[in-house]
DNA sequence: ACCTATCACTTGTTATAACAAGTTTGTTTC
DNA sequence: GAAACAAACTTGTTATAACAAGTGATAGGT
């Protein structure tokens, strides 16, 4: 048999078999699965053994559990961020998918940044200062993403306030620094100690990463990084020949 | 103190202090982490402990595991796919950075796609037929990333013995297949068990997805998923205004 | 010189056990 | 009825133990 010559750990399987019975649909989303003690009974194996088969259900980002509650099949859809030119601001890119954005500062203070952003932000040699930003932005009400900008002085000073409590490009347009070129890679990560406590997900849960540079006339003006849930948000993009 | 009020699990307080070890460049990209019985000879704790600190690391993407060898520090930089229009060719892209790029093909048949593809692929009801190819795309000889499409009959059988060998774009180009616009998707997932075979990582491994829909004439007439190692790959992509 | 068997080392899997800590529910008390 | 407490659940952490399985080096035989 094809199937069992493979020999897969015992962990493997369950969690496999549980697997399938979410896709079946024996399991809904919101639903819990059965407590551990109930499944050591149905399976006749150690705790070690079923912890690591939901271990392997959370890794996949099937299920989330919770001490004292219990184990809890995942929602699936995802919030979209469009990425277009012109730029739409994410309050309004969510706005038209129902989401309520709110903005919760974390650090706001003038640094002397890494050498890698010195770079990229053609900061003087001699005074290489940048407004640093921590901010967690909050999609109805939860927290989904910690941005992470570094802003050139001249305008992390000026534009103190609004930016604790607005997003960087829609201040930035308003007060007039027209932004031309947008270059930006997006990747994958997993949460570190502190990315797992602003996020409120388990350490080493995926996460996306925005890290981007704007440009205004030409000249670098912030960047930054966009760290999201990998369970709750994408970026759609649209290319044109 | 406001650092040891949280009380985090022994464990966490392990890999924290192993990762700021290699932060710190006391282990470089390559070494092998000491053994699991020097560590617990070390620290002073159960191997379950050990293990558990290690597989935070593991999760985080810091290092890697292979059994009888050891613990071994990954390395960090990460292949880019360019998003650019028009559309330059992963060929050429990965070759400008160096990278060989092979191509094996797993599955090449017509089949009745999903009502999902279906509907986006404006399949006849009455004759749902589409060709799924999955490929398996490896970088350096490395497995690197899994690509599904959907094509529409009469593409799918006129090029079967090119697409098994080639990037799906550069064969419909190639054949006067002009694409006029890309509408895509990226997000992240974790590896389940089909995906973390083919691509030799661990089950739940975070990996990026880049689902696409090709338009010729405004029809579509592809549609895929490129699912690639998260910890291997990103997307850069350029916005102008 | 080459092949092989063995041994010492590694990580992987699984069992049993005990306690910690968060949640729910029921019961008692006011 | 409402608040307070206690019991019974849940998952989380950690220890000890044994064996499986993969790797590499060494010793011995051909």
């Amino acid at each position: 048999m094809a199937k069992t010559q493979k020999q897969n750990p015992l962990h493997v399987d369950i969690s496999e078999q549980i697997q399938q019975q979410i896709i079946d649909g024996n399991y809904l989303p919101g639903d819990k699965l059965p407590s551990e003690r109930e499944l050591i009974e149905k399976w006749q194996v150690s705790r070690i053994t079923i912890r690591r088969a939901i271990a392997n259900l959370v890794q996949q980002g099937l299920v989330s559990t919770y001490q004292g509650k219990g184990a809890f099949v995942n929602q699936k859809h995802k919030v979209i961020y469009t990425l277009s030119s012109p730029l739409t601001f994410l309050q309004d890119d969510l706005g038209s998918q129902g989401i309520e954005l709110s903005i919760q500062n974390i650090v706001y203070e003038p640094v002397t940044p890494p050498s890698q952003i010195r770079k990229i932000l053609q900061l003087p040699n001699n005074k290489p200062i940048a407004y640093l930003q921590k901010k967690l932005l909050l999609a109805d009400n939860e927290p989904g993403c910690v941005d992470i900008t570094y802003t050139l002085p001249k305008i992390g000073r000026q534009l103190e306030l609004e930016l604790k409590q607005n997003m960087t490009f829609s201040v930035l347009e308003r007060h007039g620094w027209k932004i031309d070129r947008v270059n930006a890679v997006i990747e994958c990560t997993n949460a570190n100690l502190e990315l797992s406590e602003h996020l409120d997900v388990p350490l080493g849960h995926p996460l996306l990463v925005y890290r981007h540079t704007a440009y205004s006339n030409n000249c670098p003006i912030v960047h930054g990084e966009s760290i999201s849930r990998g369970d709750r948000f994408c970026y759609s993009v649209d290319l044109h020949s």
